[in-house]
DNA sequence: CTGTGACTTGACACGGTGTAAAGTGGTCAA
DNA sequence: TTGACCACTTTACACCGTGTCAAGTCACAG
C-alpha cells in the first residue's frame, strides 16, 4: 500500500541508512538492509536492482535532507571572493559530519560499481564547483595570490576539501568538525588570498 | 631449489608486482598471480597464507627498492626547517609515482584485512614523522606561522600530502608530479613558514 | 469469486578466497 | 637401490555475498 507510514522503497531507505549511520559502520549487506526494514532479502531487490543501487537512493535521500543544492547557493550570497571562501568552506566542513557514513559506503562500493562511481563523482563535480567559484571570485577581486591560477588553485583546494582529508583528520587525528574548519580556513587564506 | 634464478616466493613477488603496475590495475586475483609466477594457485598459498600476505610483501619489496628509509633520513640534511619542508616535499613527490600501484592495491584491502590495514597504517606513521620532522625544525627555527602549533601543523601537512590527494590531483586533475611538488610546496610554505 | 500485486520461501549460479587430500616427479642420503 | 622428503600439481570442496528464478501465500479491489 501507498502509506501504511511509508512506502516500502522508502522504509529500505531508511532501514540501511540507519545501518550506515550505526556506529557498526558500513559492512551492510542485502540482506542486513532486508532484515533491517523488516522484509525478506528478495523483496529489496523487488525494488532495488542492486546493491550500489540502495546506495545511491541512501546518498540522495541524504543530500535531500540535507538540502546540499540548497545550502551550496547560500555561499554565494558572500561579497567578496575571501568571505566566499569562508562561507565555503564552513558550509562543507558542516555539511561533511552528516554525510559521513554514506559518503565511506559510496567509496568503498565505486571501485566495483560504475553507477556508484558516477554518483561520486557527480558529487564531487558539485562540491568542485563551489571551490571554483570561491576562486572564481577572489580572481575577479584580484585577489588570488600569485602563483595560483583559478585551475590550478581550485584543484588545490577541491581535494584540500576532500572527504577523504576530512576524515584522516576527524577520524584518525581526533580533530573536531570545528577545528577542521577553523584550521582549514586558515590554511586556505595563506595559500590563495593575497594580503 | 634455492635459485633456479630465483625462490619461489620471490617469483610469486615479482609476478605480482609486474601486475600490479602493469596499466590494467589492480584487480589481481590469486589465480592471476599463480598464472604470471608459472604455478598452481595452490602453490601460492604454500608459500603465502592469504593474498593480503602477497600484497604486503609486495609493497615491503617495493619500499626495499626504492629505499623508503634511506631517503627518509636523507632529508634530514637540511638545516633549516624551511629547507627542510622543502626536500621533506619534493622526497615524498618523488617517492610516490613509485609505490602508485601498491599503495592501490594496499588501499583497496586494508578495510577488509587487519593486516593490510597495520602495513598501511606502519607507512602512514613513518610517513608522518618525516611531516613532524620538517615541522618540528621549523618551530625550532621560530618560523612555524601562527596559530599553527606542531601538533596541527603536522596534521595538516600529513594529509595534504596523503596518497589520495595525490593521486587524485595526478589522475583526475592531470597534475604531474612535478607540478604536484611545485605546487605543494608553495601552498605548505604559505601556510607554515612564517616570513 | 477472481485477479493482481506485494511479499515470502527456497533454491541455485557465479566469482572469489581459502582449505584439504591424494598424487607426481626429482633429489639426496643410507 | 631404496626410500624419504620436498616442491609442486590436480581435484574437490566449504564459505560468503550478490544477484536470479520460480512457486507459493495472502490481502484487498472489482
Amino acid at each position: 500500500m501507498s502509506s501504511d507510514l511509508a512506502s516500502t522503497p522508502t522504509r529500505i531507505i531508511a532501514a540501511a541508512r540507519s545501518l550506515l549511520e550505526a556506529p557498526a559502520g558500513p559492512s551492510l549487506r542485502m540482506s542486513d538492509i532486508a532484515k533491517a526494514a523488516g522484509l525478506s532479502r528478495q523483496a529489496v531487490y523487488l525494488h532495488f536492482k542492486s546493491r550500489a543501487e540502495v546506495l545511491i537512493a541512501v546518498t540522495d535521500a541524504i543530500d535531500r535532507d540535507h538540502g546540499l543544492e540548497a545550502r551550496l547557493s547560500e555561499s554565494r550570497a558572500a561579497a567578496t571572493g575571501a568571505e566566499r571562501l569562508d562561507a565555503w568552506i564552513s558550509f562543507w566542513g558542516g555539511y561533511l559530519p552528516d554525510v559521513r557514513a554514506a559518503a565511506d559506503a559510496l567509496l568503498r562500493i565505486k571501485d566495483n560499481d560504475p553507477e556508484a562511481a558516477a554518483a561520486w563523482d557527480d558529487r564531487m563535480a558539485a562540491m568542485r564547483s563551489g571551490c571554483a567559484a570561491a576562486i572564481g571570485l577572489l580572481a575577479q577581486d584580484g585577489r588570488l595570490a600569485p602563483p595560483w591560477s583559478p585551475e590550478t588553485a581550485t584543484d588545490l583546494l577541491w581535494t584540500m576539501l576532500s572527504f577523504q582529508t576530512w576524515d584522516t583528520l576527524t577520524r584518525t587525528r581526533g580533530w573536531t568538525p570545528e577545528d577542521y574548519v577553523r584550521q582549514l580556513t586558515i590554511a586556505a587564506r595563506s595559500i590563495f588570498v593575497a594580503p
